[in-house]
DNA sequence: GGCGCTATTTGATCTACGTCAAATGACGCC
DNA sequence: GGCGTCATTTGACGTAGATCAAATAGCGCC
């Protein structure tokens, strides 16, 4: 498989070594002491997906944790092939597949490659080892999925209780405060349609919405990027 | 405070016995060691809420985990008093506040009595001390937290994806197989604009998708008894 | 630069569900 | 047993957002 067959030849190592540097960077791992993230890199097998290809599917066995190196992936509930509804983006740093792995369950999402997406996979049993060795591993799990918890209640509070119109504008307000610095335009992390997906709204709906918020000059938009002109204005109901 | 001022007096010897058995009856303490569920009663305080009263609001400090030993709370989001959009009802043995202990952050829904109700208050310190000295218990934490993240998006993927009358129908059906045995009537946990609201229906919707069951000979209700006459036909869709 | 593909937009129309208002029913309390 | 309060139902009507269909715009590729 590898040319040199020496097993601690020089490609394998310096693989690992990349793996650590990538799990170092992760929102899970990032706080964990050097040896726990060695433990965790030599468990871990590094996974190259094309634009399009699904990570896994709703239903099926979990492999293992996700690590999001490079790319960007969205999980989606639904019917098979083809985002169905995105329920969460996520790039590189973050995770995919907290939940199953922690369960030990089938998935519940199906994931896709939006971009060619460098990924680590590690497995559920290399996870708890190093969660019985390093004291600080499970409460960072814990950690992330309460997140997970709070983002998923915020959409469900924004689903219910908010309009398509302002699902949008507290989309791009929080693009901007994330992403880059004031005034500069914001890229959307996918294309417009799966954002839609994301906000709940079809396609349609979200273009409309958009070139309302263009036609009362509170943003511009540029293919995929926009610039918010009027932070106020995106901040208060419809009018 | 106490009328017996023996700091060993068998009252509170006797409430914390309680509290034991309580959390032995929980979802998420029941798998842990007696010695565990002993120092965590020992750092608990059993509260009692009437009908109607809040155990927090949304934003404020999170003052522990609650466990709930008998009634019946309702977590939702919105705007102040009143439940405005019911996310999650927990009943005997569940828990409320979970994500917000783990994260040491503010409430992120308001909690509310819906009948008089006793819970059990463990706060932060006491949990995080028995994490470090049980190794079972952030497994617990975390599996519980993994359950509640499926569990909402279930929920995101009903209200994206479903009807109305296709939820209240899953909603049923559910019920049907969690609560006693089939056949037999079950009860609805809330008052019917709680579980409309759980739904994301209004009342009124929600009342007209009943008849509209009944009417089909699908269900038949009796204030807040249901009885399922024809589960196969709840299964699939309007028609 | 033209061609074929997919993404986005625009317009016209439809409908599931919400809103408002009033009637009815259920239940505890004097 | 009557009465006040609150929950549920019923009816009439309004609308946010979906759907369908067709036009347009990007964009990679030969």
């Amino acid at each position: 498989m590898d040319p040199d067959h020496n097993p601690m030849n020089s490609a394998s190592a310096r693989d690992k070594a990349r793996a650590g540097a990538a799990l170092r960077r992760s929102i899970l791992f990032r706080s964990l002491p050097p040896a726990a993230i060695a433990r965790l890199a030599a468990g871990s097998t590094a996974l190259h997906f094309p634009r399009g290809a699904q990570l896994f599917r709703c239903g099926e066995r979990c492999a293992g944790l996700y690590t999001v190196v490079s790319g960007r992936v969205a999980n989606s509930v639904g019917v098979t092939s083809g985002p169905n509804k995105v329920v969460d983006l996520t790039g590189p740093g973050g995770h995919v597949g907290l939940a199953s792995v922690v369960l030990g369950a089938n998935h519940i999402v199906t994931a896709e490659a939006l971009t060619d997406s460098a990924l680590l996979l590690t497995p559920q049993t290399t996870l708890f080892e190093c969660g019985s060795a390093v004291a600080e591993l499970w409460p960072q799990l814990a950690a992330a999925l309460s997140r997970q918890v709070c983002a998923l209640v915020a959409d469900v509070a924004a689903f219910s209780l908010n309009s398509g119109r302002e699902r949008v504008a507290h989309y791009l307000l929080a693009m901007t405060t994330t992403q880059g610095s004031r005034q500069c335009p914001v890229t959307l992390p996918a294309k417009k349609s799966i954002i839609a997906s994301r906000l709940n709204l079809t396609p349609e709906y979200f273009s409309r919405m958009l070139h309302e918020l263009i036609a009362a000059g509170t943003i511009a938009v540029n293919g995929r990027h926009i610039t918010v002109l009027d932070p106020a204005r995106l901040r208060v109901p419809p009018h």
